[in-house]
DNA sequence: ATTGAGAGTTTTTTT
DNA sequence: AACTCTCAAT
């Protein structure tokens, strides 16, 4: 009890001591927050609460497990409930599921899902597809969704063209999704907000089920998030929100920066508490970023403080091209690191947008550092793990018609585009659901005899599949892959990317047997499916391991590095086109600066470019607007031109490095990380290295491919653009044969 | 029905 | 530059 409130300031006790009634933690960036919400956790369990009456809703998966961790740390054996929006609405929906129209065993589709969805219903509707993108009308409906608008009651307006479009397809959208019982992300919350509007006695429940709630990052909530809230926070009005409105960075995914800006009118007995002091940052750093953020007009003023030393100056550097940024700063990090000051997890590398990793993720390989990437292509969005998880979530919900589509033809069964046309009228004219349809295959006139065949055996494939009963999730996808005959189709497809596939599929039973380990419920089927479904990019990052992290500055949010580089600070990028156009995006652009500057603990360096290569074109750039905001007496700046710094030097694969040293890094972990992984071959194959003319290859040279590593030539054929090399790997792949002008296949040391 | 080549488009951020 | 989609050929 005592230790809770040791090295806390005032304002930190006082939040942690605060037990009943609202209470609003406006927390500037490293003043201790989630101490401060751990403690306070520890505290309202050390005072008898049962940690079933206490419910922790935050954004991502990793910040429900940190917090979980923390708190049995403090409090071991007591687990309260944590989890994010909506995984926490998910569960709740598996209870209420008729009360949304829908069933327990219902399906949750992700974004690719429900675009897919989308489209349909836009065919269906014989809307014109070049009116408005599927993206545009997704958009819509999202927002609408976000905003607790319902089918029906959406009313555009007057003159609103796309307003127009989505009063018609979002209605007919919605139905879709009820007929195949499923939901997509945004329904997930839609659907409790209403359900906890609407039933009073249900909200009651839940209201005094979960008496003690606490969002985190609740500038970051969206109207439904708040309904929720909301709505369990009636007769135990104990909700504890933590947030900074300066860091509020989803704006474009509905979040409402008024939900925490007008929290204390909403409860007016709410107490406030100001975490001002920081602990992470120097002075330099923080002046900084306060400096920047001062620049937005929507703002409540804040006033950070540190006690922390000065600190180096900021760097703010211009490099010639975005080669050299890269280089330079992996050849810094690298020194630093060689002269024992630093170790690679101390440094971070952010930018605004995915697309700028290529050249750093290069920069590290060259200088041979360990890095990690935050997202890349991830692990549960690969299609050869949507369409064996497409079958488990027909067998678990047969009348999903997006698992059911997805997989009819897949492997392919001879059943094409007309034959599916004319299920599906059948089905509808009938009201039957596409597996029912299946069965019957046989009885729709309209279908020649060997598309009904294949649909019937298909439905017959399903069917059996569907026996498994009380299987663990290992064996059922074990029964899928060889009655589906998927697995075999790889296997004997001569298609290298099919080999990859296999070893993905096996890495999806290793998780499927982990499952398996730590749950057996008998609903284990459906909670494998949610579990997979919910699990998102930032989430697997590791803080343990010890690589120099790279990530966008919207993954950034809540962590900390000794080092910052913060690149690529031109006008286009930061702030990003799509948003100089209205004033409160270019503030939102501006808070997410702000989140990268402050993530910085000791040192921190803006830099920009003065040519960018970009989809494939070289362009001068403009540097950020934000950067005449900063204050020049706390910055040091090295501009391009400044002989000293900037010698006519070429970042040849000669660097100071020494040779280059493979990443230790296992391929399985990577990928159940979602972790993008790059091989040294495949830089050396990809944009980094030139073409190679077909003629340097010869017989017995070493040569490297990206995805099979060292091999050597053993037999060539053909001549100029038709020459061919048989080549010998040493990986496990063994002979492979390669058009040469097209492979990426390179000599060794080139 | 499946495959391949060419055209056209793209990515800001994510539960 | 990389990806997806469309259309034509098999």
């Amino acid at each position: 009890m005592i230790d809770l409130l040791q090295g806390l300031t005032e304002a930190q006790r006082e939040a942690v001591l605060h037990v009943d009634g609202p209470l609003l933690i406006l927390a500037g960036p490293g003043s201790g927050k989630t101490r401060v919400i751990t403690h306070r956790v520890a505290h309202l369990l050390h005072q008898g609460i049962p940690p079933s009456q206490i419910l922790a809703l935050t954004f991502t998966n990793k910040a429900a497990d940190e917090m979980r961790a923390r708190i049995e740390q403090l409090a071991p054996q007591q687990s309260i409930g944590a989890g994010t929006f909506h995984r926490f609405c998910a569960r709740l929906l598996r209870k209420y599921a008729q009360f949304a129209g829908l069933e327990a065993n219902y399906t949750i589709y992700d974004a690719e899902e429900s675009l897919k969805t989308l489209c349909r219903t836009i065919s269906e509707l014989k809307i014109d597809p070049t009116l408005f993108g599927p993206d545009a009308l997704a958009t819509a409906i999202s927002w609408a969704k976000n905003n607790l608008v319902m089918p029906q009651q959406y009313e555009p307006r007057p003159g609103n063209a796309i307003g127009a479009v989505v009063k018609r397809v979002y209605p007919a959208y919605q139905e879709r999704l009820r007929r195949s019982n499923a939901v997509d992300f945004d329904d997930l919350l839609l659907h409790v907000a209403t359900l906890l509007r609407e039933n009073s006695e249900v909200r009651q429940d839940l209201d005094e089920r979960y008496r003690y709630i606490l969002v985190d990052e609740y500038q970051d909530t969206n109207l439904a998030q708040y309904a929720i809230a909301r709505a369990l926070s009636i007769d135990y009005p104990n909700l504890a929100v933590t947030g900074d409105p300066d860091q509020s960075i989803y704006g474009w995914r509905g979040a409402n920066l008024h939900n925490i800006l007008e929290f204390e009118k909403d409860f007016p007995r709410v107490r406030v508490v100001r975490l001002e002091q920081n602990y992470r940052s120097t002075k330099r750093i923080l002046r900084v970023a306060a400096d920047l953020i001062r620049h937005n007009v929507k703002r409540k003023q804040k006033d950070l403080f540190t006690e922390n030393g000065e600190g180096r100056p900021v760097r703010l550097v211009t490099y010639r091209n975005e080669r050299e940024e890269a280089q330079e700063i992996a050849a810094e990090i690298a020194a630093e690191i060689r002269a024992g000051r630093r170790r690679p997890r101390d440094f971070a590398i952010f930018y605004r947008i995915n697309a700028l990793s290529r050249a750093f993720e290069a920069g590290m390989h060259n200088q041979g550092i360990a890095y990690q990437l935050v997202r890349g292509l991830e692990f549960f969005k690969r299609k050869e793990i949507k369409d064996v998880l497409a079958y488990l979530q027909l067998l678990n919900n047969p009348r999903d018609e997006g698992a059911f589509l997805r997989v009819i033809n897949t492997p392919t069964r001879g059943i094409g585009k007309t034959a599916l046309q004319r299920l599906t009228d059948h089905a509808r004219q009938h009201a039957l659901t596409l597996l029912e349809a299946a069965r019957d295959a046989a009885g729709i006139s309209t279908l020649n005899k060997r598309a009904a065949t294949a649909i019937r055996e298909f439905a017959a494939i399903v069917d059996r599949l569907a026996q498994v009963g009380q299987d663990t999730i290992e064996e059922i996808l074990g029964s899928v892959l060889s009655d589906s005959q998927y697995e075999q189709r790889l296997q004997d497809s001569g298609d290298a990317d099919d080999q990859e596939r296999l070893a993905n599929i096996q890495e999806l039973l290793t998780v499927a047997r982990q499952f398996d380990e730590q749950y057996d419920g008998a609903d284990r089927l459906e909670r494998f499916l949610e579990q997979t479904s919910l699990v998102s990019d930032t989430d697997d990052w590791q803080s343990q391991n010890d690589r120099v992290t790279l990530m966008t500055l919207h993954a950034s949010k809540g962590l900390e590095f000794p080092v910052v580089y913060l690149v690529a600070v031109e006008e286009g990028l930061l702030p990003h086109d799509r948003s100089s156009q209205r004033p409160e995006q270019l503030e939102e652009e501006r808070r997410l600066m702000f989140v990268g500057i402050t993530r910085a603990q000791e040192e921190l360096q803006i830099s920009r470019a003065e040519y960018r290569d970009f989809r494939g074109q070289r362009n001068m750039t403009v540097p950020s607007q934000f950067l005449m905001e900063l204050p020049r007496e706390d910055m040091e700046i090295r501009e391009l031109k400044s002989a000293s710094h900037c010698e006519e030097r070429d970042f040849e694969e000669t660097t100071a490095a020494g040779p280059y040293r493979e990443p230790v890094f296992p391929a399985s972990l990577a990928k159940r990380a979602g972790l993008r992984l790059t091989t040294a071959a495949e830089l050396a194959g990809g944009s980094a290295s030139a073409p190679v003319s077909p003629d340097v290859f010869h017989h017995g040279m070493l040569v490297r491919h990206p995805h099979y590593g060292l091999g050597r030539i053993v037999a060539l054929s053909g001549s100029g653009s038709g020459r061919k090399a048989t080549v010998d790997f040493a990986s496990a792949v063994g002979r492979m044969k390669f058009v040469l002008e097209k492979s990426p296949l390179r000599p060794v040391g080139n």
